[in-house]
DNA sequence: ACATTAAGTGATT
DNA sequence: AATCACTTAATGT
């Protein structure tokens, strides 16, 4: 397992004096599932680099309505949390796990350090910070300017590339909820998409084709 | 066979 | 695009 990880890091080209430092001050945590990681208010005590899996980050209020950011799939980090933490603040998201996944947590006061000492490190934090910066202008982009057929359709493909699989396996409800809106509307622009014979529709099931 | 949950649809705002 | 009200279909017990 920790295998995997290494040489994940290697390839991402950080070198081998801080992927052993990542590797002996980490630790591992599995999480199921559907499992909640974390939500807006909570304090980060580590960063996650995901093994293998993905997280769903979503963005929530009060009420408890909430819009879907992002996934974070094997080998991505959530470089967001850094900026939460180093300011001591709150969480702004609202992480779960998508699939059973698992993740390597880092304290974050080593974050700072390896920043500062290694620019392989730097680097590829802000790179993944430019990611996450890149997905949330999508997404700004598609909630201000796409019809949610739009919307769906990208959520679709997007689910479908993080999962390298043709079949979602959402009810019509789970996905209203993540795009914050209604199950009859989903409902209504799923069964356009299949007569437009771009996705297929069972229970429980939608494959896109 | 019956209850429950998911999905489909017309009508209205 | 949201909501209501209702139907139909699939699945669990």
């Amino acid at each position: 397992m920790s295998d995997q990880l290494k040489t994940r890091l290697i390839q991402i080209g950080l070198e081998q004096a801080l992927v052993d430092e990542i590797l002996n001050n980490g630790r591992l945590m599995k999480v199921r599932q559907d499992m909640p990681l974390i939500s807006p208010g909570m304090k980060a005590e580590a960063m996650p680099m995901v093994i293998s899996g993905t997280l769903r980050i979503m963005r929530e209020d009060e009420e408890g309505n909430e819009i879907f950011l992002y996934y974070l799939e094997g080998g991505e980090a959530c470089a967001m949390s850094i900026s939460c933490c180093m300011n001591n603040m709150m969480s702004q998201f609202k992480a779960v796990a998508e699939s059973d996944a698992e993740l390597w947590m880092v304290p974050m006061g080593l974050i700072d350090q390896w920043m500062a000492k290694y620019q392989s490190f730097r680097k590829f934090i802000i790179d993944s910070y430019q990611e996450r910066f890149d997905e949330l202008m999508q997404m700004i982009d598609s909630i201000a300017f796409m019809n949610m057929d739009e919307r769906l359709m990208k959520y679709l493909l997007d689910k479908k590339q993080s999962t390298a699989s043709f079949e979602i396996e959402k009810t019509h409800q789970q996905i209203a909820t993540e795009l914050n809106t209604s199950r009859v509307v989903i409902s209504r622009l799923l069964k356009k998409l299949e007569k437009e014979e771009k996705i297929e529709l069972h229970r429980n099931r939608i494959e896109v084709l």
